[in-house]
DNA sequence: CTCAGATAGTGCGATATCGAACCAAATGGA
DNA sequence: TCCATTTGGTTCGATATCGCACTATCTGAG
């Protein structure tokens, strides 16, 4: 590994931090106050996948400790956009149950991103993302299963 | 815009918030305690650019509040990895210069990725990640420039 | 030269992130 | 069945992030 391209995979790493930088600030100062990206993203993740995850589940999909998603989902139930109800699988879980208010606030904050979408379809059509993801995605699962595997 | 297309583009930034997520993860359990992906990527720009940055030429380069970044620098200070005196051009300013201890820190970080790299190699030649910069970077600098186009 | 506004940086308070330690429930091998 | 181990989740404490407000300095119009 010569250090050109070394400098590569730091310039990779480096965008994608810049990028997420950018995009959460982005949609943070379009939510209400006191609920940020991490909100929406659960929210979003709720009715993209599905309603009723556990909160290990939810760390899981957005690889963040699981302390962090205890912390985001307190939040979100004290705002009444989630509701924590009992595993009846299993007494040491819960389920997670997007609400009527959840919804709610996960389309007004889609309605609000929408001259974004607007603006970045002429930059970017979206045959053009479509071709950029399996590349994200199989770099994000390798990542993933790397974890393990590198010393 | 319908419905898949606007899918899409959030698929878009939530695998860039995942990647971030992992590969800050993957960096921060090798570094020293109480040094974290922001104290690295701080270093690395100041070789991979230039010394003698500015703390706000620092904040705007990868795109954080300027309290962000002072805190960042303070840590680093701290640590001895980074000196700040400053600047003669300017009374109001400061410059940013890496220490010896810094560019060893830098560089025992990279010794310590670098089976990250050889990994990262097989899966994702250089060859294949130098076609997916340029439209990572022009996705990074159009969101740049939308922050003060849209509403 | 003057001063109103802009700019560089910091202090502070509120909240977010995350590792360590912990509890309770589930699992599975003897 | 029993209990050692694993797993889901929370609590707690340390540190990070970031907006707001502030000071010091610079800049430019007059």
């Amino acid at each position: 590994m010569d250090e050109h391209d070394q400098t590569l995979y730091f310039r990779l790493f480096n965008e994608i931090g810049i990028l997420e930088q950018i995009s959460r600030t982005f949609l943070e100062v379009r939510l209400p106050d006191g609920f940020i990206a991490p909100h929406f993203a659960v929210l979003n993740h709720l009715i993209r996948v599905k309603d009723g995850r556990t909160p290990l589940e939810l760390a899981r999909a957005f690889q963040v400790p699981k302390t962090t998603m205890t912390h985001t989902l307190a939040g979100l139930e004290k705002g009444g956009l989630v509701e924590m109800k009992p595993n009846p699988e299993d007494g040491r879980s819960k389920r997670v149950w997007i609400t009527h208010a959840g919804r709610s606030f996960r389309n007004r904050a889609i309605a609000d991103l929408s001259p974004l979408f607007g603006a970045l379809a002429e930059a970017f059509p979206p045959d053009t993302v479509a071709q950029m993801m399996p590349e994200l995605e199989r770099l994000r699962i390798f990542m993933d299963d790397l974890r393990d595997r590198v010393s």
